[in-house]
DNA sequence: GCACTAAGTTCAAGCATTGAACGAATGAGG
DNA sequence: CCTCATTCGTTCAATGCTTGAACTTAGTGC
């Protein structure tokens, strides 16, 4: 490293620094050199090239009280956005984000792709991915997957495995000639709630069930994946360990207690919408079975909590949509069994993001590496 | 933040950077250049200050093959320590340790102390370091406690409930007038495997049992200590969900089958020498109570690597005793239940530091401290 | 004694931030 | 309409750390 370059990391920092304050709201260099701690002197340097290059707008002076008026800077109208895509077992679902955070354009399609090859389901993306991008610069694309990544690869997918071990990645991004970052679902459902908005603080679980459970992991405002990509499997967590069989090999797993599928079955209803219409109609079947998935759920969460130390749980997917009639249970198990749980105070909540909340988090993956390492801005 | 301090981020960033490679192994100024990637020039800057304050010596050239000798440089022989103090049910410790890693002093002495009242405690734990600190500066005391600390008080003990919010750092502090850090001896047991040598990798789990189970949990090379210091608590993670009552509220807790209290009850023995004993002379009790706390643990860990995604556990304290008979047990389960679990290696050790582990984390907590926080060398 | 090699030191150059001084743009008050 | 107060944004010399090249030092090999 030359001094050239430590210098290049202090500036860059900064650079970061800015615009994360940017993020969270426009403002003239001098409110931003009051946010940041930096000088007006400084701001203006760094602001000097976002503005050349389109990143960022001055806008026209406000007048707001005395002394000379403050031309707010945001994030320019036409400048670069980040697209999301989400590959899903009964949908396809595709955004793009600006780097303020707004989305412009979003669409989930649904779609049975359990028996289409990796091409097909690529070409079907890509082609979503093309009628939705502006006329402006594109950063890359967050791709989602509900299966564990590693190194960039998919490398297990129960519900998917046609698609494991392909080069998703790499081949989406020759098809749009863009790059392209693979990441787990649960994963970018939990970015979705730390970024661009802290929705649930900086240390939290997301988690959400389709087929199988799984759980997004924040820890001191970063996503916590683990050493292979295998972190927050909460669906492999044990509440019995003699209890039901599981497809992993274990037995008593959380999955096989408040997956989905389980709860469908046991409300005897084929979808998820059908099972809330006979929640709200107070349908004592469809109740039990719910409660039961919460009691599991509960148990599970506790576990993690006991682990993780983390005070929120987020419930999202299908489970922010049952979380009226799920919450209680979960509830009560964990603060029996998390330690201290009473003076601790666990919060849960549903998801407010709805969902689209795995395609906000594959673009958010964009736009956060974006501000994180703004050098990428000028490429 | 001025400029001034912005140049002196890069420099201590630099001097730490010096500093671990030294912690690693002695070094001339040419081979430190090599190994930190700073240049000649900047090692002799660097390493200035610190020849001349005495954290440093330079060796008498040594003679090696052509050019003009190297002079290595390595921590002083008389330079700064750090204490380490563990506060336990059965036992007080204290230990001296050198910026290079070398234990100068330690000992252990067996104390019931349940009775005793924070003060007594305190006094006989600063009369033991002061018998052992050597006539070098002092940089501080780390104190293990068996209990959850947050923001330095100690929150949960419920093996020593008298100590529970007694401002136990500062009192230690006032006695010795230096410096005390408290934390959890699960996090300090598995810190002393962590730095100032890397014994299990930079992802692990260290697990020891007294009365209570804890895990301490080393996430990309930083110990990992949750919101509010309660990460980690693998004695409640629920393995029966509607199993045993535990004293936490919970049930079916990993602590109520494979705490050592109950190891030893089911093996009919009072103390831990004596089940080891009896495991060697083959006695079926013994063998069969390990092997039921292996499989509970087993089921535990599985859980915790299936949330974590760690490839590695440590057994310490009790369980490296009993590891010979425990192991199998473990492994069998965490190969059955962790994900992947065949694909995945995940490693099982015994822990090579004996009952020194705790205390020895405690001093480290202080040398690693000063590493990584050079202007502290310089007070 | 001389060439060769490698360690360690010296020093001018380069660079991002700073703070103070300065210019710019507006409202308030007369 | 003019002047003053006020705030915004820019300019510029100063600061201090690392760098790389040149230089000095201290050995080996012949």
């Amino acid at each position: 490293m030359t001094t050239v370059d430590h210098l290049r990391q202090v500036r860059l920092g900064n650079l970061r620094t800015v615009l994360l304050a940017l993020v969270d709201r426009p403002g003239s260099r001098a409110d931003l050199a009051a946010r940041t701690g930096l000088t007006k002197a400084t701001l203006s340097n760094l602001t000097e090239p976002l503005l050349a290059n389109g990143i960022l707008v001055e806008e026209p002076a406000t007048l707001a009280g005395m002394g000379r008026p403050s031309k707010p800077l945001r994030f320019h109208p036409d400048g670069p956005v980040a697209v999301g895509a989400e590959i899903n077992v009964s949908h396809l679902a595709v955004e793009t984000l600006g780097l303020d955070g707004e989305t412009l354009r979003r669409v989930l399609v649904p779609t049975d792709i359990r028996d289409a090859t990796s091409d097909e389901v690529l070409d079907r993306v890509a082609e979503l991915i093309r009628e939705i991008i502006p006329a402006r610069p594109v950063l890359g694309v967050g791709l989602a997957v509900p299966g564990v990544v590693h190194d960039g690869v998919l490398v297990r997918a129960p519900n998917l495995p046609k698609l494991v071990g392909a080069p998703l990645a790499a081949d989406l991004g020759l098809r749009l000639n863009l790059d392209v970052e693979l990441d787990n679902e649960a994963n970018l459902a939990a970015l979705a709630h730390l970024w661009p908005r802290h929705l649930a603080g900086e240390d939290f679980v997301h988690v959400s069930a389709d087929v199988g459970i799984g759980a997004g992991v924040v820890l001191h405002g970063e996503v916590y994946r683990g050493v292979s990509g295998f972190a927050g499997e909460l669906g492999h967590v044990v509440i019995e360990r003699n209890g039901v069989r599981c497809t992993c090999g274990s037995r008593g797993c959380v999955e096989r207690y408040a997956g989905l599928d389980v709860i469908l079955r046991e409300a005897g209803r084929r979808r998820l919408d059908s099972l809330a219409k006979a929640l709200d109609a107070g349908d004592p079947k469809a109740l039990s079975a719910v409660k039961a998935a919460g009691e599991a759920l509960g148990v599970g969460l506790a576990t993690l909590m006991n682990l993780f130390d983390v005070p929120t749980v987020v419930l999202g997917g299908s489970y922010a949509v049952l979380h009226e009639h799920l919450s209680t249970a979960i509830q009560s198990e964990m603060d029996a069994r998390v330690l201290a749980g009473g003076e601790r105070h666990t919060t849960l909540v549903a998801s407010p993001l709805g969902e689209f909340a795995v395609v906000r988090g594959a673009a958010g993956l964009v736009t956060r590496r974006a501000v994180q390492q703004p050098e990428r801005l000028f490429a």
